[in-house]
DNA sequence: TATAAATATTGACAAAAGTCAAAATATTTA
DNA sequence: TAAATATTTTGACTTTTGTCAATATTTATA
């Protein structure tokens, strides 16, 4: 009995920590603690290390995962042994929910499969899971929950359209330049958030150059090739991991031009 | 009053008509038909011409379709002017859903934007248009329809996964490949279902080369050099809008190689 | 911390795909 | 049905991207 807690008392805090927790995504933003509890009664907290397998295209379907933290990728391998990225996923984010409302039959029999594979990126990352069948039962008549899951599907939905454009229309540079600026945005926004004080135009990719160029649709070697071009050109400059904007406007202009 | 029928008369027929053929579709298949009579008072038949714009990205969002028959592309153009299609849509299927559920206030508000423009390709189209306020009060509580529409959103999800990481991963021969063996064996179900005899591994491709190429993602002189290709070396022949498909297997080797 | 393993860069070359321009076919429409 | 319009093909050429191979650099691990 360390810190005086006992098993019992120290499951109730966990509870507490993970309702908390999952209150944070929309997906149950209007679903009530007393609903939410029973969400948490059924789901477990996984802790990850670095490039763990969550689940692989065809394994037997068990249930979908919510980010509290860390990077999860989705992805498939190609007949050709080829990686493709095809979600970036980042926390207060979910995945693997599309099996539950395709086919539920093949889930209550067991012969349902995840569509693709997810593992994680970064150390430490933490998911929860959700298991299908709790879960569904839960959906019944909770208008609420259903809402939150249409309008997270909706979401991702969008997202893959403009990613679909994006990839039909765009050369790699382009490519590259949109997740560039998307990053250094999405970074600036929790630095100023937090105040940091740092080299202001700085951002670190949180992903590897191998994952980067998956999730582009490229090879590694064109995507070294056009951040050398960036940079002896002087948009960016490039220090390991961290890559500092010089040229913001100019970036923006090379994906019009 | 021609044949003998009445406004009213007509109006009760033709709303039987719609409800019949809204059946046929998977997100109403757990809707009773009481519930279904609701939904055909909101809605409003369209018969398209070929070419028309049924909506333009940025358009004000009214609500969602239904196609009972034709096809219908799903396209954004690109600040270059390029032509993409996201979806191509047959009958039995919805679209324009998305924003429903994305965001519901700007509904309300009346500042929900189309995401993407809607063109119909084939004379004689006939969509149902579903105003998205009432239809949204009809799903309140109403937990058939919640998940018509949550597996729904989640086929579409996963077409366009697998789009992403074709598009991300093959070249063009191999997405038009596979493009002509999907056509190919859906026909080939339908004229087996209809027993239509006719030369049996010929099909007509059901939209034009231009719109093939950018759902394609390529410009339509790689695609037309492409098919001369195959033509020549006697995977398929081409007479006009048919195309017969002389070497099945050789055209599944030609994906893997 | 040395070693192994993974990640990233670079060059030379090949293949795929795009661009521009002209011409040939189809398809609409007056 | 002829003229006008839209679609498709083809050639010559350029650009983009991929492949293979060697090497450098970083990161993880014994």
């Amino acid at each position: 009995m360390k810190n005086g807690f006992n098993n019992t008392d120290r499951s109730v805090v966990l509870k507490e920590i993970i309702l908390q927790q999952l209150k944070t995504f929309s997906l149950f933003s209007k679903v009530s603690d007393k609903e939410l509890a029973k969400v948490v009664t059924i789901s477990t907290v996984k802790k990850l290390k670095k490039s763990e397998i969550i689940f692989l295209e065809k394994d037997e379907y068990t249930g979908f995962y919510c980010i509290i933290e860390g990077i999860v990728k989705i992805y498939r391998v190609t007949r050709e042994g080829k990686e493709r990225i095809i979600h970036l996923m980042y926390n207060n984010n979910t995945f693997g929910e599309v099996p539950v409302f395709e086919n539920y039959e093949k889930i209550l029999k067991n012969n349902a499969k995840y569509p693709a594979s997810a593992m994680s990126l970064c150390e430490g990352t933490r998911i929860i899971h959700i298991p299908a069948k709790p879960f569904f039962e839960l959906m019944k008549n909770h208008y609420g929950l259903c809402m939150g899951m249409l309008s997270g599907l909706s979401a991702k939905l969008r997202i893959m359209q403009t990613q679909v454009v994006d990839v039909k229309s765009q050369d790699v540079t382009r490519r590259l330049i949109n997740y560039i600026l998307s990053e250094y945005n999405s970074r600036l926004s929790i630095k100023s958030r937090q105040t940091e004080i740092f080299s202001y135009n700085t951002f670190a990719l949180s992903i590897s150059k191998i994952d980067l160029s998956s999730y582009l649709g490229a090879t590694l070697e064109t995507v070294s090739r056009i951040f050398r071009r960036l940079q002896s050109e002087n948009y960016i400059t490039i220090k390991g991991k961290n890559i500092t904007v010089n040229n913001y406007e100019g970036l923006k202009k090379l994906l019009n031009a």
